[in-house]
DNA sequence: TTCCAGGGTGAGT
DNA sequence: ACTCACCATGGA
């Protein structure tokens, strides 16, 4: 399996903002249980958790297929050189879309903060959690209303159940959520639901394909990104992302 | 001090 | 379908 667990872990993805770090080693609780994801002579972790991680890094995708079918030009074929190792994760659908609400007009690092204020025992609270709790020290700001309304509608939304749809209709059922507009759910059905069609357009994004692809209109970036990447395009996506922040 | 951050919403064209 | 002000907070 190849991977850049460092890279996969710090780079703006829902375990950048979940998981934390002890020396070389990456941890969360998962159910009251301490698991950690480390590389030593490959990937290594906590035992009784290999299925979880194996999920979580989405260890089945074969990257040279990947590689393969994305490398539609030398803009890619640099990225990939230059991040090889880089994966796609696939977290848990409520958390992903906490991580992605807090991202709203924020910074990684205070999105980070946002969310770990929302988690209490390793794990990102629960709707009903959300609902009971005093987040005025969480600094959401106007992030604060989104999340307690969506939590709201939660609790009478299955949210697995979104998952076993197709993308179009996730799509839709998500942006009626407050907070969720297209980026956000675009991310949230990436990295929380596992839809590799998904291109989540964000201002780095769009920065991105400006520059390298002349596309500056998230409608235009969104029909490019689709013929061109088609059902990898949640990859591609990954990155360019990657690549335009110079990570 | 001003600008920016993995944007969404609502009002106005 | 597109534009625009506004939405809090903290770091550069």
């Amino acid at each position: 399996m190849i991977i850049n667990l460092r890279l996969t872990m710090e780079s703006g993805q829902p375990p950048n903002f979940i998981w934390s770090k002890d020396g070389d080693k990456y941890f969360r609780y998962i159910g009251g249980e301490k698991c950690y994801i480390w590389e030593d002579n490959g990937l290594r972790s906590t035992e009784g958790f290999e299925d979880y991680v194996l999920k979580l890094l989405r260890g089945n995708d074969d990257l040279n297929a990947v590689y393969k079918k994305i490398s539609t030009d030398a803009v890619i074929k640099q990225a990939i050189k230059n991040y090889r190792g880089l994966r796609a994760t696939l977290s848990d659908p409520w958390e992903t879309l906490v991580c992605f609400i807090c991202s709203i007009n924020n910074n990684i690092p205070r999105i980070r903060r946002n969310v770990q204020s929302l988690m209490r025992e390793g794990r990102v609270s629960t709707p009903e959690e959300i609902l009971r709790a005093d987040l005025s020290k969480c600094c959401l700001g106007f992030r604060e209303k989104f999340l307690r309304e969506t939590a709201e509608l939660v609790l009478s939304h299955d949210l697995e159940k979104i998952g076993k749809t197709d993308y179009k209709t996730a799509k839709q059922v998500l942006m009626e959520f407050p907070g969720v507009g297209a980026k956000v759910a675009d991310c949230v059905l990436l990295y929380g639901y596992g839809f590799l069609q998904a291109f989540p357009i964000d201002v780095w994004i769009q920065r991105a394909m400006e520059k390298y692809y002349h596309k500056k209109k998230p409608t235009e970036i969104r029909k490019f990104a689709e013929e061109r990447w088609g059902s990898c395009a949640g990859y591609a996506n990954t990155y360019l992302y990657a690549a335009v922040r110079g990570m």
